[in-house]
DNA sequence: GCACTATTCAAGTACTCGGTTGACTGAATG
DNA sequence: CATTCAGTCAACCGAGTACTTGAATAGTGC
């Protein structure tokens, strides 16, 4: 068949797979993928994201200079910091593009998110659509539960920033009568559900938004940055 | 920091991320990705897939495994034979998101595509856009030279097919005066590259598009199916 | 039944990968 | 100038992976 000196062909397409397979291996490993979910949301240093993804500085360490070597993160010098950013936004779409395929061919990951939210206490279902027209039309109050910066990278238009850390100092802030829709960092965060759990507890009507930031955008939808105009 | 009893939303998580990874390891291997673009192509029996990819039939069949249980590629029994095939159109658009997005990315690329048609004789530049043009308007003859299972399940409206393997014999088939443009299975498969040479040899005007029918149909151009008309 | 074929399974080996630990670099800060 | 702090490097271990070889499991045709 292939005799012992392999052809230039060959040669050719398994340097030309072995290089499309520096960006497989790259989002082999889970950490590497949840590091890279992080990143989709905004630039960070190090030990923000060990923190995060719960890994140690090392690890982390380790995981993003296998993302850099694949081309998928930049990084930049910020005086003491480290600064980890996505190399192009291309990048952020095939994240996504693996997310979504993960989710329509495998049928454990919506097993998976159901038992965890069934063991919460059965989160009433998502509305999906409808409540994003809501949001949009601006006929609720929308909270952005995730951390001030991230907020700032960008933001759903109207979105107020309460992060999860400061939701209970804060809540006295909240109108009481008009439904609240909290959102965070997408479908696989947990921040918006605790949020709303917080809320309905003080008798808020509060529903969750599966859809972040980048699912937001990746409809085609304007999102704002910067911070939030002074109430 | 974590405590030892990994908190429920973490377990969430790696729960999570350990699917979504199930993909990227499915694609982490470049003889699994190569499989893949074949598979792109059309449905192949085992044999079929590990001779074109340089193979073991054992080999083969582990790799066809993996994809199978990341749901990439489905399988049929036809008589003596299994046929594998994509699980999915969204795969083959995930593959092609991963190949641009490494052509992108990775100068080595680009970089070893050029050392190989530069070690074949200075290939000319390939034209790009205005070829399409050419070819979609009728002013060239098409040849797809890849095998007639290929063809048939899928080719590029006009085209004849003449897999390569039968070129030599068929040539004089061809209209010798009108120009001719030749294509395989895309810019990493060298069956048109070989046929444009044996053209140019023979003293034919013939020319190498780079894009295969995956990439037409990408365009949202129409595809056409099964046999030519008789000729 | 029998031989034949396409594919899969099982076991073994060399190699790679993820993660830990601890030492190291290089830029502020006292 | 020593200290502190963010991040990286190096060495190591256990688990996993790609590939080979040889046996086992279907279907087909006689």
């Amino acid at each position: 068949m292939t005799n012992a000196t392999t052809s230039p062909n060959r040669k050719f397409k398994d340097a030309v797979y072995d290089q499309f397979a520096r960006i497989g291996k790259a989002v082999a490993a889970p950490k590497r993928l949840e590091l890279l979910d992080l990143l989709c949301q905004g630039p960070r240093t190090v030990e923000a994201l060990a923190e995060q993804a719960s890994l140690s500085v090392a690890n982390t360490s380790q995981h993003l200079q296998i993302l850099r070597a694949a081309r998928l993160v930049d990084t930049e010098k910020r005086g003491l910091y480290v600064e980890y950013r996505l190399a192009d936004d291309q990048v952020c779409q095939f994240f996504h593009a693996l997310r979504s395929l993960a989710e329509d061919r495998l049928a454990e990951v919506d097993r998976v998110t159901r038992a965890y939210l069934n063991e919460r206490g059965a989160m009433d279902a998502v509305e999906g659509d409808e409540l994003l027209r809501r949001v949009r039309g601006g006929e609720v109050t929308v909270l952005d539960v995730r951390p001030a910066e991230e907020y700032r990278a960008g933001h759903i238009p109207g979105a107020l920033s309460v992060p999860l850390s400061e939701l209970k100092k804060r809540i006295a802030e909240l109108p009481k009568r008009r439904e609240i829709v909290a959102y965070c960092r997408g479908p696989y965060c947990v921040m918006a559900i605790e949020a709303v759990e917080v809320l309905r507890k003080k008798g808020f009507r509060a529903h969750r938004m599966e859809q972040g930031v980048v699912d937001w955008r990746a409809r085609g939808w304007r999102v704002e940055e910067g911070e939030e105009a002074a109430s």
